[in-house]
DNA sequence: GATGAATGAGCTTTCATTCAT
DNA sequence: TATGAATGAAAGCTCATTCAT
């Protein structure tokens, strides 16, 4: 039993690291340079192997996005346990959600910035567009929002048009920060602030 | 030199022929997919030929860029000669700034979403980063910026820091409508001008 | 003892078992499309595990047709032993063979058309060539040959002579309605027995 | 001019040389162990350049068939034009069909030994079953046979009857001497003759 | 005796690129 | 100036096979 445990977790460690992999590649490289021979020479093992944890490509890719924004919704279920002022929470979040994606440039990269079209076959294998696996978390955005506007910590308005609105803000910062890493920033940490804070305030 | 002469004009024109061919390509099918054998085609030439005009593909391609945000520059260009109010003045660039990403899509996604490292080529062969190209629209961002807090249009702050994050916020705007085109966004036009909206005020 | 007993019974049933299942993949898809894994699949066993039993796919392939060629000898064995006069057991032999060839198509087809450069081991595994398995079939026909001159009901010759030329015809017909199964042929029964009188006939 | 009659010719060759391997190989290694590298290799070209002569793999097996028969077809014709009896012109027709197997083995085993299921490709790419390019030949016999039966030259019968009986035999004695080539056949002229005999005589 | 993990060789095909003409 | 022939590298993927457990 034990040694089947210890297989179960080395196969699994495996997986996880064919992911990582994957993610560094992507972003490295872009997304339709990126083979499965480059991931499996990354780790080390023949390309082959690969086709034991994952189906085919698409699979791959797929179970990447699946995972990255697993993480990324938990980050924002912790956060919500916090039980903060709506408005500090969304603060909190907004914050989160940048620093997830600069932690994680690969993934987050790789999600929003491989066009659809080189994707066909990932939508075919299973879960519709990319973006999908990012819509729990843009649900939360939502239900933030919608809280601090009854609790009238910002402005009424339309609940979806400021939540879109304010995602493809955050999507900038984000996206920015991550691809364009050797364009002359100031420090980041600054001008994420203050950009959260030009966000946060023209919603008032 | 007549005969010269017609020859230079000659060559010109095959090499716009192929750069519009591959602009084509490059919108209906994206960087990945345009191959130079497509090209080729649709102009009714030989692969061959088209590198007597482009050392390579990243050439073609890095021309491409070029060409393409010089026409952004133009447009801003020809804001700045309308003699506007300053802040108007700014918000017209930065919507000439969407608005201009959402008709070259394919051109816009790849200057800010390919990674360096995926075109040996492109940086090689001359100008650095491939968002150098568009530096020259961010430096009139910049001066907008200077002036509307000259004239008091806008609130006194770090030029530099304000001008960074809202090219940031600008960039979320048109990656996300260019990118993620199959999600529910709502109308677009009232999404980009809500969301200019916010970014004007919060510049207040 | 009983021990042994049962454990080599069991060893000898999963042998039997992958040459079942072999055979239907063989049958069904034919010989290039089955692959060690199909046949592990079908048997609810690890791939490995087939390796345990036979060398190799050639071993394994080699076996089947020994196995299905036996049959034929053992059919011809029948018909001798049903004591019939020697023209009518040549031509119900002569049948036999036709209908054990389109009753096992994909072990017919493969014992006579396989070159054998493309089995590396099948030969190398011991039993000389492919079509060695049959020779136990063939001298039964010789020797049905020589006894119906030896009584007169054919002409005398060369039974060598006779009996090879008789086995190519043979093998036409069987071949034929083997592999080109789609080709429009007539009634293949009336088809078999014309060519059955033709091929007595002039024997004659 | 010149020039241009000198590369088509040599473009033709070319053709001929990879239709040439490839029929060789497919009979050496069986069809589905022959691969574009090993046609590509057995010529001392690089695998690509074969795509410059074919579209796929099933457009090369298929214009190997088609140029094959066509071959086949031209000897009957001459034959025909020979203006003999028509007795002696079927025997002479039937020889030659079975010269024409020992000549080309490669190219007759491979259309009549590869099964169909092997070949959904080469039947999607164009001309349907591989034996349907030696239909125009099948009809040759069929018109030879009947031009017998006419003259009296044969008895009287169904003619498509014969006539696919009498392939069948033929095919038989041409596959066999071709593939089993290492069986100890008697002296194959002997072999052949005797066996046309007896096919011919069953005729009467 | 049986297995799961892993591999290496192989497959068809496409592509950017070169070079003699 | 323009081309056709040719190439080498790479792609995603499957397969027979091995070996430690």
């Amino acid at each position: 039993m034990g040694v089947a445990e210890r297989r179960a977790r080395e196969k699994d460690d495996l997986k996880k690291k064919i992911l990582n992999a994957a993610a560094e590649l992507f972003v490295e490289e872009g997304y339709e340079s990126v083979s499965m021979r480059k991931i499996a020479e990354r780790i080390e093992y023949a390309p082959s192997t690969i086709y034991l944890h994952f189906r085919d490509k698409a699979d791959l890719v797929g179970s990447l996005c699946t995972t990255t924004f697993a993480e990324l919704e938990q980050r924002l279920e912790e956060i919500v346990e916090q039980g903060l002022a709506p408005l500090e929470r969304l603060r909190k979040s907004l914050r989160a959600y940048i620093d997830f994606g600069l932690e994680h440039p690969s993934h987050y990269a790789f999600v929003f910035s491989t066009p659809s079209s080189a994707l066909q076959g990932v939508a075919a294998a299973g879960q519709g567009p990319l973006w999908a696996c990012g819509m729990g978390s843009f649900e939360r955005l939502r239900m933030g929002m919608q809280e601090c506007m009854a609790t009238g910590a910002i402005r009424e308005a339309d609940v979806e048009l400021v939540s879109q609105s304010t995602w493809l803000m955050m999507h900038g910062v984000t996206m920015g920060l991550v691809f364009e890493s050797d364009f002359p920033f100031l420090d980041r940490g600054k001008l994420i602030e203050h950009t959260l804070d030009r966000i946060i305030n023209s919603l008032r």
